[in-house]
RNA sequence: GGUUCCGUAGCUCAGCUGGAUAGAGCAACAGCCUUCUAAGCUGUGGGUCUUGGGUUCGAAUCCCAACGGAAUCACCA
């Protein structure tokens, strides 16, 4: 059990006698020790104060004493003000170093066949361009809270929802058809998404000329500056023939939906190389091509039972003044889905697919408004989860020059990025001249996890609602608060591990009595433990970056261990044995904390 | 204008279910490799926690207001 669990329970009991005072454990309130004040864990007195009708010093003196006196895991205690600060006995933290010790996988909770059923939808590309750093950001994000979520006990069914149809993707296949001369990717050498990606661009700049060309013409004829511009916008030829295209999708076409699927299918590939490459995967994808038409059913399903209503114009609205939010459209006039609509459609089947009992969506907070719509909506149709479900809304990657613009080309291609921190973590490991005897295999796998394990530190140590900021010109660094200091640390452990076995050191139990718990090491130990908490509280709190601060700071304090006492060098067998288990539950934390950002980590660096 | 989110060191960020003298990293400067991996460790300088009120024994943290920034308020997705 618990120190702090057990010293509440005592806290509690000596409230009680001294006082009469009716405390509940759990609300006692406790903190770690400051480190300029003796002592361990401090118990804040204040709220006794009333019962005990004296100062808070005394009181706190007064309790600290029947601590001592009473529970034998106390070995001593100190009042400052109101702050009792309670010292525990050797003995108990060598046990919870055992006890650690004794769990492989101590934190994780394993989810069984009562544990609630959590759906994480993220990555939601859309089938018109490649990825950027903004969805690297959704993407590890996704993935790491699915893996907090399982570590906390929940079954996680991780999901996409892929964007593959509508007047985007249109405009791809459009601008290939009239100016592709048959590109391929073979043919190319270009990834599929990234030949796509191309001419979306390539689209627009198409589009672009001619609605200036079209709006110069109009403004001739007399229009004023903005109305030529709209009008141009809407009659520039190439954007009605991607409406053109767009009808003959919906209406079956043959030779559209052929050349959809041929181009959907390059970007397929790329998109399973960058998961790959990223670490991701998914359980269940879903396609909006075959969603959005049980969106549409679902909602005349809702008209009929009067929660929504069609206007003369036959258009179908849902009113959700009565709730603070506006009218919002579902079905157009002319009987098509918006995205609203295929957002209900995925959702009911995936209800029909699993017993959902919490959904999550991993989307950017620029849709905070429409999941608030969707849940009320969803909720109104019945979906049991529809009230509760979670917008998991993370804030937007920004550019020194602002918003990453796709037809701009202003983006950070998350091939490249992924590329390059792994070349610059190559670079190290060949200037750094301690790795001459390791093969080449293993220095590309070790710059593989050191760079990928950079680029993800780097965006999962921020608190995810937040905007971030990515300066292309300043390369991530591996100093410092970064994935590469820990994984650094890790490999040290490693390192230390691999010598003790070859010195046919074993690491047994530990023999309290012949050794010395110096100040850092209890910290450690006291560190060490909290990560069975920081996962309760990062899921609860659905916070991916609670975990990652954690793994720097333990890190941070072992380094400071490992500099300033000697672990293979100690004499004393009973002492190196301590200091070598607690080194080794220390990597094994780091690793599981690491493990669910989805960051590996290297035997050697 | 309505709604939501954000504002902490020069820069990037922790800390926010109220607790002791607000912490890291980067950048700058000064040290530490005949000793377990220097991607490390130690030290120095750097702050009106945007501002003003309120609640409290106690506020960076909670409440209200102002200011500054972002997103959104599409028959785009």
């Amino acid at each position: 059990m618990k120190i702090e669990t057990k010293l509440a329970a005592a806290a509690s009991e000596a409230l009680r006698s001294l006082y009469g005072l009716e405390v509940k454990a759990e609300d006692i309130q406790l903190q770690k020790t400051k480190r300029e004040f003796e002592g361990h864990i401090t118990i804040v007195v204040f709220p006794y104060l009333r019962a005990s009708r004296k100062g808070p010093e005394q009181t706190a003196t007064e309790i600290g004493q029947w601590l001592v006196d009473n529970v034998p895991f106390v070995s001593a205690m100190n009042a400052v003000k109101g702050f009792l600060n309670i010292s525990i006995s050797k003995e108990a933290w060598i046990e919870l170093l055992e006890e650690i010790d004794s769990d492989e996988k101590y934190g994780i909770k394993t989810p069984n066949e009562k544990s609630p059923l959590v759906m994480v939808e993220y990555s939601s590309p859309n089938t018109n361009k490649p990825l950027h750093l903004g969805h690297v950001r959704n993407n590890l994000l996704g993935w790491a809270l699915s893996q907090l979520l399982q570590a906390d006990g929940n079954k996680v069914v991780k999901t996409n929802i892929v964007n593959d149809r509508g007047i985007h993707i249109c405009k791809s296949m459009l601008a290939w058809q009239k100016f592709g001369n048959g590109e391929t990717p073979q043919s190319s050498g270009k990834k599929g998404d990234h030949l796509i990606g191309d001419y979306y661009v390539c689209f627009d700049k198409h589009y672009r000329a001619e609605v200036a060309a079209l709006a110069d013409r109009f403004r001739q004829e007399g229009m004023d500056e903005e109305k030529a511009r709209e009008r141009a916008e809407q009659e520039a030829p190439l954007m009605q023939e991607a409406r053109e295209m767009l009808r003959r999708w919906e209406a079956g076409d043959p030779e559209v939906r052929a050349l959809w699927e041929k181009m959907n299918n390059w970007v397929y590939e790329g998109f399973d190389e960058t998961y790959k490459v990223m670490g991701v995967g998914f359980d269940k994808i879903y396609y909006e091509s075959q969603t959005y038409l049980d969106g549409k059913k679902k909602v005349l399903e809702g008209l009929d039972k009067g929660i929504f209503y069609r206007r003369e114009d036959g258009s179908v609205w849902a009113d959700l003044t009565d709730a603070g939010l506006d009218e919002k459209l579902l079905l157009r006039a002319d009987g098509t889905s918006v995205y609203m609509t295929q957002d209900i459609g995925t959702a009911t089947q995936r209800f029909n697919d699993y017993p959902i009992d919490k959904m999550i969506y991993v989307v950017g907070n620029e849709q905070n408004y429409h999941f608030q719509v969707l849940s009320l909506l969803l909720d109104r149709l019945g979906f049991d989860w529809g009230k509760d479900l979670v917008h998991f809304s993370y804030g937007m990657v920004e550019l020194p020059s602002g918003k990453m613009k796709s037809r701009e080309g202003t983006v950070v291609d998350a091939d490249d990025l992924m590329a390059e921190m792994v070349s610059q973590a190559r670079r190290t490991v060949d200037e750094a001249g301690k790795f001459d005897d390791m093969p080449e295999s293993e220095r590309a796998e070790v710059a593989r996890i050191v760079g990928l394990g950079a680029l993800k530190y780097f965006l999962l140590k921020v608190d995810a609602r937040k905007n971030m900021m990515f300066n292309p010109e300043e390369s991530i660094d591996f100093n410092g608060n970064t994935g590469p200091f820990i994984q650094y640390t890790y490999a040290r452990i490693r390192s230390l591990m691999r010598k003790a076995e070859e010195k046919g050191y074993s690491i047994n139990a530990i023999d309290t009595d012949a050794i010395c718990l110096s100040q850092k090491e209890q910290e450690l130990i006291q560190h060490t433990a909290e990560f069975a908490d920081v996962v309760g509280q990062a899921a609860a709190d659905y916070s991916p970056s609670s975990v990652a601060n954690y793994c720097y700071e333990l890190t941070k304090e072992f380094n400071q261990f490992y500099h300033d006492f000697s672990i293979m060098r100690e004499e004393n067998e009973a002492q190196r044995n301590f200091r070598l288990l607690l080194s080794k539950n220390v990597a094994k934390v780091v690793r599981e904390g690491m493990g669910i950002l989805g960051i590996e980590m290297p035997e050697r660096m």
